[in-house]
DNA sequence: GTCTATATTTGGATAGAC
DNA sequence: GTCTATCCAAATATAGAC
């Protein structure tokens, strides 16, 4: 593989495990495998750069996961929280790593890096609108669409803390549960097999990806 | 007030602020306005050492949040929308910081700092016992109220990390409205009024916490 | 107990040979 | 473009005067 993208892949692995902050230029030259000095050739802005890159590549994986998770469940509010079910299974089977490096950065430089944390809300405007989309498709209306979505990321990425944390896998059950609860309420969940399929189809998630 | 008091405080702020990993001792001492040596003879662990006895500190300060804004309402469900709410309008007005380091540190640490994450476990599970306490004496069975305790924090921790990265109420507003709609098809939410109060009352939030 | 000074290591970043 | 060597600032932690 080309260096530029051992050190994107490196760099989001770490952020996923240890986070920005703790990521040394160092560190992140002996897991790409490329010496520092390489680091700054392909990526002038250093460290930060780096993150944003490792950033924007993740966000662009993960906003397949949903849609496809979701998809294999004709009702939609089943498919809710067999979804974080599987969440709760991964994560428990994969030694309650973390799944995601997004949200875990968000939080610990929303205050201290204006350029990631710019970085960090395109990615997360751009599952918005992707959740938005597959939910309407699914025949809620765009309002309902919107705050499912937002709420389904919220609850989902909250959970993933709580669940690291107590290493357990209730939290992500129990919001399951109420997402779920929260879905049935709301009027036109279609079937996915109405009309065509909405989701993206032949989610590949790439090599150097860890998780789900 | 006294050094060590001082150092935990100035801790918390600065976990809130910019996580475990970005926070130095020289910072914290200088925050503290007390001498790094100061920090080492009051806690022999080091940083570690501070940073364990700040989530001690801001979880036993935060516990009284959720039963003190829910007892305001009689309808559970208007309660739980109005708490995310509060808590949105919070956010915003602080400048979109940080509401309570327990969760920033958890997804930081998690995976590289089992004795913090330990203390994070214990602090969350204080969260959920007397969170299951009050909803069970707000009329809730022991099952529902201890599911929803989990759904509640996992939604407004993760909804506090959207609503930073992206610098929006949305998020809060949306996982309250789905987190009220999920109370609301619970049985036998009761008044808060029948029979006698079940929350803490008279909650006081010290001198040196901010947020909220 | 408080505080200064410092030991030691590691951080991000750069210059320049190849 | 790759890689080595290194600069300088900052990190954690300690020793010891007061």
């Amino acid at each position: 593989m080309e260096t530029d993208k051992r050190i994107v892949n490196a760099m989001a692995e770490l952020l996923r495990v240890q986070g920005y902050a703790a990521t040394g230029i160092q560190q992140l030259a002996r897991a790409a495998k490329a010496p520092t000095g390489s680091i700054y050739h392909h990526f002038r802005g250093g460290k930060r750069e780096v993150a944003a890159a490792a950033l924007r590549q993740t966000g662009a994986v993960y906003i397949q996961v949903l849609p496809m998770l979701l998809d294999e469940h004709a009702d939609l509010a089943t498919g809710v929280e067999a979804a974080f079910a599987a969440a709760a299974e991964d994560i428990e089977n994969t030694g309650w790593a973390n799944m995601c490096p997004v949200g875990t950065v968000t939080g610990e430089i929303a205050d201290t890096e204006p350029e990631l944390r710019e970085v960090a809300a395109e990615v997360l405007t751009s599952w918005v609108e992707e959740g938005t989309r597959y939910l309407a498709g699914r025949g809620l209306s765009g309002t309902d669409a919107r705050a499912l979505t937002y709420a389904l990321i919220s609850a989902l990425e909250g959970a993933f803390i709580l669940a690291r944390g107590q290493r357990s896998t209730e939290p992500l059950l129990a919001a399951g549960r109420a997402m779920a609860a929260y879905t049935a309420t709301l009027p036109a969940g279609a079937s996915p097999s109405s009309g065509e399929k909405v989701g993206p189809s032949g989610a590949d998630f790439g090599e150097g990806v860890g998780g789900f």
